[in-house]
DNA sequence: GCGACAG
DNA sequence: ATCTTGTCGC
């Protein structure tokens, strides 16, 4: 058995460089295979940060259909650093995926996955630490190369170091592309096609979508569990 | 040394 | 990410 994972509350006593080393750990436990098996409940998972708070908030979805919902809270562990986002988020994260009563078969996540200077962005981290397939999807490229995609339905290849670690891929008409990577358990088309299958009509999967604005009501409202 | 840099 | 009105276009 791997020794698991310092505890989240370590990390800020960590250096940059001991986070650094965390994350190579992380990307070298993070499978980029599609081992996922039959992927039919999908749950997105999105934070918002009000004032030194963290939201995050998880909708599961099976098809069409919406079957649960869940939340967490706490304050910002550290302040925002490119590449070093997971340490900000991962807690509060984890918590609320942990926090449904039933575990999806794979996790959509708005943060990046194989797409990172060290090959493990949030998607890669929750799905390691949670032992769940994971998709990043991005409006930013962090890092890596790409020819960004014109047509709608296009993708192409986000190289970096000489690896392929994702797409960029236009979701929908007039908006900027999005960038689809493998956190843990995806190969980069696998994870490219669970995007597409997800895909509804918004720039953003389905259940990543709703998330995002599930986050948004709960930190805006009197921060009382979503309702349905 | 300078710029770039998920959310 | 967050601070914010109107506005252009589907």
């Amino acid at each position: 058995m791997e020794p698991s994972l310092p505890d989240p509350s370590t990390w800020t006593h960590l250096t940059k460089e001991g986070l650094y080393r965390l994350q190579e750990e992380v990307a070298e436990r993070a499978t980029f295979d599609d081992e996922g098996g039959d992927v039919e409940r999908v749950a997105g998972v999105d934070q918002a940060f009000p004032g030194d708070l963290v939201l995050s908030c998880v909708v599961s979805m099976e098809g069409e259909d919406v079957v649960e919902r869940s939340a967490a809270e706490g304050e910002t562990p550290m302040p925002y650093v490119p590449g070093l986002l997971v340490f900000r988020e991962m807690p509060t994260a984890m918590a609320a995926v942990e926090s449904l009563d039933d575990e999806p078969d794979a996790l959509l996540v708005d943060g990046s996955g194989a797409i990172h200077p060290r090959f493990a962005g949030l998607a890669t981290h929750l799905g390691v630490a949670l032992d769940l397939p994971t998709v990043g999807v991005i409006k930013n490229l962090l890092c890596g190369e790409t020819e960004e995609p014109t047509e709608v339905g296009e993708a192409n290849p986000v190289l970096y170091e000489g690896r392929l670690v994702g797409y960029s891929f236009l979701s929908k008409e007039r908006c900027n592309p999005v960038y689809v990577s493998p956190g843990h358990r995806f190969s980069p088309e696998g994870a490219l096609d669970l995007v597409r299958e997800w895909l509804t009509g918004h720039k953003l999967p389905e259940p990543i979508f709703l998330a995002d604005r599930c986050v948004d009501e709960y930190g805006a409202g009197s921060r009382q569990p979503p309702p349905g």
